[in-house]
DNA sequence: CCAATATACTGAAACGTTACAGATTGCCAT
DNA sequence: ATGGCAATCTGTAACGTTTCAGTATATTGG
């Protein structure tokens, strides 16, 4: 009487997308009851619930976002924050598969938000942020002291860095042990006799850069090989560019007989610039190398190759955000992938 | 007197996120003129219009997009549907960067939406209309046939595809012109003397298969050479197994002596194979290759190359949906890209 | 001076959800 | 019988936005 009973979900129930209203109407319940049945609350009689449970399968309710968002605040997005420029190519797509592997059954999308070289890396996450508009945000591209990382953990916001800080602050992490990496490689260069090698590095400023400087030159001391400096390139620069130092410095009689390069699409620059020097790889040079595609060594079967796994990187980085939103401790949400062996092709022998 | 006075707005206002109430409430107007004030609306007053949008950009204002997508049904999310184990992982990176440069200075998001190998394609797309997730859609991997932009045409949600359809109804694609390639890499290769070509295709069923297919054919007939059948793989299988069949192949005696390639990864396999065989490219045989990353040179210097710029696939595509999302016609959202020439680069003689 | 009309603004309702503060029922101890 | 209490369910309000149906004020025509 009081109310007019022209509902809407009386008439058009098979058309529209149901609601919690349309649950209450098919099962006679209020639209509180239906909503907390649904989510297991305690006071809610178990017929009712599993009734309750049975015909939101039945016609495939599906909560809506915007409703849940906008009362809760919860998104259910996770952020990654991606470089447009300088990111490594098969970093963006296996990291995104790695991501999406572990949040595909959960109620979580994942929005890529990207920033520019000419662009404060800050401004995309403050964005975020400011915005709300993700519970949880990946980063890469990680320095030893990083303004984004402080900003997060100031605001709360649960975030996860590809790459370790260095600032006395505790967050997730995944990271690679570039250390080890490095250490492992001139290990190998010197097994093989090589005793003046160069290091093609990580970008200046990113915290792996360290790590994998410290392990090469550490190692060194160690096996008792020297350095030759190769400080003007990082994996950074375009190819054309380590290409033509690599050429310009292997041209020099002092001249490295081993290398250790920190990415793929550098060591092509690499190998380019030492055959462009007149010289051969194996004879004269060898390169112990990351990668994270399997194609390397159809590029040169004498390259020394170490496999690095961005895929695996993905799924634990969105492990742990989802770790910190589903309150874990942030301290025991960092992991550290290890180097497996330096992996030699034909073996043949140096 | 009657409203209670303490709204939240009056002390807190720097401090929370403001909201259209915030507007108003420092405007001293009411929430529904400030709403209309923002999107210029012709019933507002110049001079308000003008106040309430300074203020609003003084104290950073951001619609709340909750707010919008629940009243509205309006997202503002574009999602890129990917096969996350078929993917060309270059194509994910740079369609990824075309996509986000668009939608830059948009209020657009993007999501990623994966399935796998077992999934049926048709499934995510039905989940991003079912729950309303996008406004709009982009999917590769286009069939002649393809159920995916059938049923998004149906249902009247925005998407593009890259590459074109075959069904006879129109929707925004991006595709690159594959026959054109074909011919052109046929054309390439005849000029080099080579008369026996083998055609490594794209995967099976997709339309830009039978594209590549068809150019190539008519080109062989044109320029009088004969094929090579490789029917046997195509780049969606694994290296190895491009290798070994490449080099079975090559130790034959009818074996081809010229190669079109319809990608890069599939090309170091190519590569590999025929130099398991004994034979040297350049020499024995050529290839022409596609490639969306400028590497492949560094690979062999011998490789003839075609480059298909992804990125540039990504703009397009989404400058065709959000095209579409605002009115514009489908027919006049739909775009080819033509092959470059093929490059050479050492430019030996043959 | 009145009615009609244009201009500039406003409150209430609704989108779908959850939190809060009840409301109803049955049962038990007193 | 009465009060208390647990178990189970419910209505209302609120999140921030836009739309609808107005209201107030000034302006115009007669």
């Amino acid at each position: 009487m009081d109310r007019q009973r022209t509902e809407k979900n009386e008439d058009a129930s098979a058309l529209e997308r149901p609601t919690l209203k349309t649950l209450a109407f098919m099962t006679g319940l209020g639209v509180t009851t239906v909503s907390r049945a649904l989510k297991d609350a305690p006071e809610i009689g178990a017929e009712t619930r599993r009734r309750v449970q049975l015909v939101a399968k039945q016609i495939g309710y599906r909560p809506n976002r915007a409703g849940v968002r906008l009362r809760t605040g919860k998104t259910n997005v996770i952020s990654l924050v991606l470089n447009t420029e300088q990111e490594i190519m098969s970093f963006v797509s296996d990291i995104i598969y790695g991501v999406t592997e572990v949040i595909a059954d959960t109620p979580y999308h994942l929005i890529v938000t990207p920033y520019s070289r000419s662009q404060d890396p800050l401004d995309p996450v403050r964005y975020l942020v400011e915005t709300g508009s993700a519970d949880g945000v990946i980063i890469s591209r990680t320095q030893p002291n990083d303004p984004r990382a402080r900003y997060m953990l100031e605001r709360g916001i649960p975030f996860a860095t590809h790459g370790r800080t260095d600032m006395g602050l505790v967050h997730p992490y995944h990271d690679f042990d570039n250390y080890a990496f490095a250490d492992e490689a001139v290990r190998c260069l010197a097994g093989r006799g090589r005793g003046r090698l160069a290091l093609l590095t990580p970008p200046v400023g990113l915290t792996y850069h360290s790590h994998t400087v410290n392990g090469f030159v550490d190692a060194l001391a160690d096996v008792g090989a020297s350095e030759v400096p190769f400080n003007t390139v990082s994996i950074d620069q375009s190819i054309d560019q380590i290409r033509m130092r690599t050429a310009q410095l292997m041209r020099r009689k002092d001249r490295p007989d081993g290398f250790v390069s920190s990415a793929a699409a550098a060591t092509l620059a690499l190998v380019a610039g030492i055959e462009d020097a007149g010289l051969k790889l194996g004879r004269d040079v060898d390169i112990v190398s990351k990668q994270s595609s399997d194609l390397l060594h159809l590029f040169r079967p004498e390259l020394l190759i170490v496999n690095e796994n961005f895929r695996l990187a993905g799924s634990e980085l969105a492990r742990a955000v989802l770790g910190w939103i589903g309150g874990e401790a942030p301290g025991s949400l960092q992991s550290l992938s290890k180097p497996g062996q330096v992996l030699a092709y034909p073996r043949s022998g140096g």
